[in-house]
DNA sequence: CTTGACAAACTAACGCCGTTAGCATACAAT
DNA sequence: ATTGTATGCTAACGGCGTTAGTTTGTCAAG
């Protein structure tokens, strides 16, 4: 009985659902196969395997993440821009953690992916630097600071990392982006 | 045949190296059973599981890298034992990637060690924190941005996330360490 | 010195997992 | 109408963590 209409998008995006929802675990070829109505092994008709669809459900949440963060930024500059920024990344891996250990697994396994989403992940981080006045290399280094800053805090937020202490944690992490501020301003006077 | 001598701490120490060798898939029940020359079945009578063995290990990680950081950091103050602090982090998260995956995998999991981890992890950071003048706030503050910007910036680099430019790495991760320095010195004026 | 209890290692099995080979069927093109 | 191909199926493989139940070496008590 072939020909139920299954397909590579839908497949990739029920597997999505299915991780967004429990994670990687929740996300069995099994679970997949089950959630389409149809059988494990009809999967591999459409995808060539577990890493290949991880990888196309990573890059499918950068793209979503991405899209967030240019909408939380559009119209702004500098440190206005760069909370937007901060913000949206926050708000996205506090609602999708799963999601954003997908993206950060891309890397992991050589996906063939990786450079697309690579770049889809840069792209708001660079027009909001954009609007400092920054040479070609500082650009570089504070892309790298700012994505650092940004995963590092919500993973460790998202694990209960910070916990330790009542202190509101975007206290802390506004004050990360500030000080990043402040660090682009100065850069920007050399 | 029983008594061959296995132990607790045997089994820990042979899973550590094996994770540190080859990552978590390197460790499993059966080849972490066939390192110690025994039937993986057998591992039961001394771990619970697999959860409590990646605990442990992950405690002994966590012990590792603070101790690592501690030496480094010895005599230091400030911006030096800052630029210490950070140099060792990123030393052991490159040195040892699997072990630094498991130490962060530990919250995950709701490990029963988590509470002994987080003390172990933030006995360095507190201490060079502690040659900077800061509030009680402020160094919960600032203790989170230094694990947040660490964590993340190895993450990245580990996983090739930064091999868009040839720009050296490890300057952008000195310029962030500087940037929070400037920020810590900044805050203590308030 | 024997005996009995305990701890430790074993065998066998369960239900998962991703993946593959090979078969059957429904549709598309001829 | 026939053929070809794409698609879904069943069955199976080897691996995983884990458990139940069994054997056996060791050590202490009698």
């Amino acid at each position: 009985m072939p020909k139920k209409g299954l397909n590579r998008d839908l497949i990739i995006d029920a597997a999505l659902r299915l991780v967004e929802k429990g994670g990687p675990t929740a996300c069995s070829m099994r679970e997949l196969a089950d959630a389409l109505e149809v059988k494990a092994a009809s999967l591999y008709n459409h995808i060539s395997g577990m890493d290949d669809l991880m990888g196309q459900v990573g890059l499918r949440a950068a793209q979503m993440r991405a899209q967030a963060q240019l909408e939380a930024i559009r119209g702004k500059t500098r440190l206005d821009a760069l909370l937007a920024l901060a913000e949206a990344y926050h708000t996205f891996a506090m609602e999708h953690p799963h999601l954003d250990r997908t993206i950060m697994g891309l890397q992991r396994h050589f996906s063939p992916v990786l450079p697309q989403a690579g770049k889809v992940t840069m792209e708001p981080i660079l027009q909001v630097l954009g609007s400092y006045n920054l040479s070609d290399d500082a650009k570089i280094h504070w892309q790298r600071i700012l994505r650092s800053v940004m995963h590092g805090f919500c993973v460790h937020e998202h694990i209960g990392g910070f916990s330790h202490s009542p202190l509101p944690v975007s206290d802390s992490y506004r004050l990360a982006i500030r000080c990043i501020h402040d660090g682009l301003t100065q850069a920007e006077s050399i």
